[in-house]
RNA sequence: CGAGGUGUGGCGCAGCUUGGUAGCGCGUUUGGUUCGGGACCAAAAGGUCGCAGGUUCAAAUCCUGUCACCUCGACCA
């Protein structure tokens, strides 16, 4: 029999443009990021998924503790009568809240829920530990999982169970409250766009699409590759509306007691999906090089022959002294073939192959994941090589994101064009502020605001949707 | 939540219409030959058919319920 075509050793993917939530369903399993567990909607990070949260929060952890943050962790359960102190947060969560109405073989007097997220229990704590204007700000981050009740779940997108991180901060002035928020808003920019290599667009949430509870949201929005938005991390500003019904109250420099200003700001194991729908590819996974569990895998040829493993081996401490993250794939019951396609399929950034064809040239060949372009690198200065590359690779895996977003993103200047740009991409468009508007275009075309850019020049001065005297610069598309 | 589809060794599937207690490919294990894009030969192990009921002498197959996943829609910070 001929040798199989390549696509055939691929067909266990579905094709991306074929069905892309099959393929994003084919890559998560395949890719061992992750597996179903028996709670309905809660899944099992394995290590290779685990490993990229941990990458995310390292990271995330150095930029919070640079911006004068420390992390906390408070407890899981929040009594329901936490939970009705704020009117609209309640009625945000309510429908999606999972409780605990025994303990032991006791029914408990007040049922617990199990945190959607923390606010209640953070401003409960905050009302104790805030005095004076001495203890402020107060700037704590827990990393932690909440459970929300979805009716549909797809992993790392939307989980009953997910892991994340949740910031919240008490401030004296509303002024420090809003640079907190935009603060952060900005770390989540730089989060998505340096490390993750996800152009994201920042701005204002509507009214509507606001948490339940703030005073403004912000957002960081992405876009995958089937031209859908993912909201990648908001922030919040409370302004008073935590710190009056939990009383969380200070005394001022010249005596007065003062309402707090709060915010809160999070980012959760989402952005693994995001990673996977805005840079996988028909082969799998590609993963950007600051946050892929394996930077570079080196790969023995002809392991059997003299001096390849003692070179692997050599090469292997070498990557590993400079500081990356580097596996020597030495299983000798798989082909080399064999090892390339799975790691591609695992979106290694650099495959490196060291044989006794480089051995002889003193180089080791390389195959870049983001290009399919091969070369060879001197095996002398091996580490420096491959972090060159490495950069590069992340480099351009940014702008071919952000080159895809742009080739998918359009000011649109009436509904039907609103209509027809939705259906794949990002819409910039004018809108009037008004609800009824942001609900027709929803009814209409499936699309929801997503934010209001921080640059506000008009494209134009009437609302896509009414014709009336427009607002706002407001961007418009489907979203996860 | 509504409409449609799927669920059979680790993975991918056949069998179901016309009930008679499972079959194929890949993978796995052992031995050997190979080794620069998913190698080959030989031998072996491995499942009671998503789960729970029901009909029947007999259920992977028929009926009911339930769970999970996929598609479209609704809902969702």
């Amino acid at each position: 029999m001929a040798k199989p075509a390549k696509q055939e050793f691929v067909q266990h993917i579905t094709p991306r443009n074929e069905n892309f939530s099959q393929w994003y369903t084919d890559v998560v399993l395949q890719t061992d990021l992750m597996d179903y567990t028996p709670v309905r909607g809660a899944i099992a990070m394995k290590p290779y998924g685990n490993r990229i949260w941990e990458l995310i929060r390292e990271s995330l952890d150095k930029r919070f503790t640079e911006t004068g943050h420390e992390n906390v962790s408070l407890p899981m359960l929040i009594p329901e009568s936490l939970l009705l102190k704020e009117a609209e947060h309640v009625e945000g969560f309510a429908p999606e809240v999972a409780w605990v109405t025994q303990g032991g073989n006791e029914v408990l007097a007040e049922r617990l829920a199990v945190r959607p997220t923390s606010e209640t229990m953070f401003c409960t704590m905050f009302a104790k530990w805030v005095h004076s204007w001495r203890d402020l700000p107060m700037k704590y981050n827990q990393w932690c999982s909440v459970m929300r009740w979805e009716k549909t779940t797809r992993p790392f997108l939307r989980t009953s169970e997910f892991w994340w991180q949740e910031g919240h901060t008490v401030h004296a002035t509303a002024e420090e409250a809003q640079e907190e928020t935009l603060l952060m808003l900005e770390i989540y920019r730089e989060l998505c766009e340096d490390v993750l290599a996800i152009p994201v667009f920042s701005g204002l949430k509507s009214e509507k699409e606001k948490f339940a509870g703030a005073r403004a949201t912000y957002s960081v929005e992405a876009m995958m590759q089937d031209g859908k938005a993912l909201q990648a991390g908001t922030t919040h500003n409370f302004g008073t509306n935590f710190a009056i019904p939990f009383e969380i109250k200070y005394l001022s420099k010249d005596g007065d007691l003062k309402y707090c200003h709060e915010t809160s700001w999070g980012v959760s194991t989402r952005l693994i999906g995001a990673v996977i729908m805005t840079h996988g590819d028909e082969r799998g996974l590609k993963l950007p090089p600051r946050v892929a569990p394996f930077q570079a895998v080196i790969l023995p040829i002809a392991a059997h022959k003299g001096g390849v493993m003692e070179h692997c081996e050599k090469a292997l401490d070498q990557i590993k002294a400079a500081g990356i993250r580097v596996k020597l794939d030495d299983r000798d019951n798989v082909s080399s073939g064999w090892k390339f396609n799975e790691w591609e399929l695992k979106g290694v950034p650099l495959r490196l192959e060291i044989g006794p064809r480089d051995i002889e040239n003193d180089v080791a060949t390389y195959m870049r994941r983001d290009t399919f372009e091969k070369g060879t690198l001197p095996l002398e200065n091996l580490a420096e090589e491959v972090k060159k590359l490495l950069d590069e690779i992340q480099e351009n895996m940014f702008a071919q994101a952000l080159a895809f977003r742009e080739a998918h993103t359009k000011n649109v200047y009436s509904f039907e064009e609103l209509n027809e740009q939705v259906q794949g991409g990002y819409a910039k468009t004018m809108w009037c502020g008004s609800l009824e508007c942001e609900e027709n275009i929803k009814e209409q075309t499936g699309a929801t605001s997503r934010n209001m850019p921080f640059d506000q020049t008009p494209i134009g001065d009437k609302c896509v949707c009414c014709g009336e005297k427009a607002q706002k610069v407001m961007y418009f598309s489907k979203a996860y």
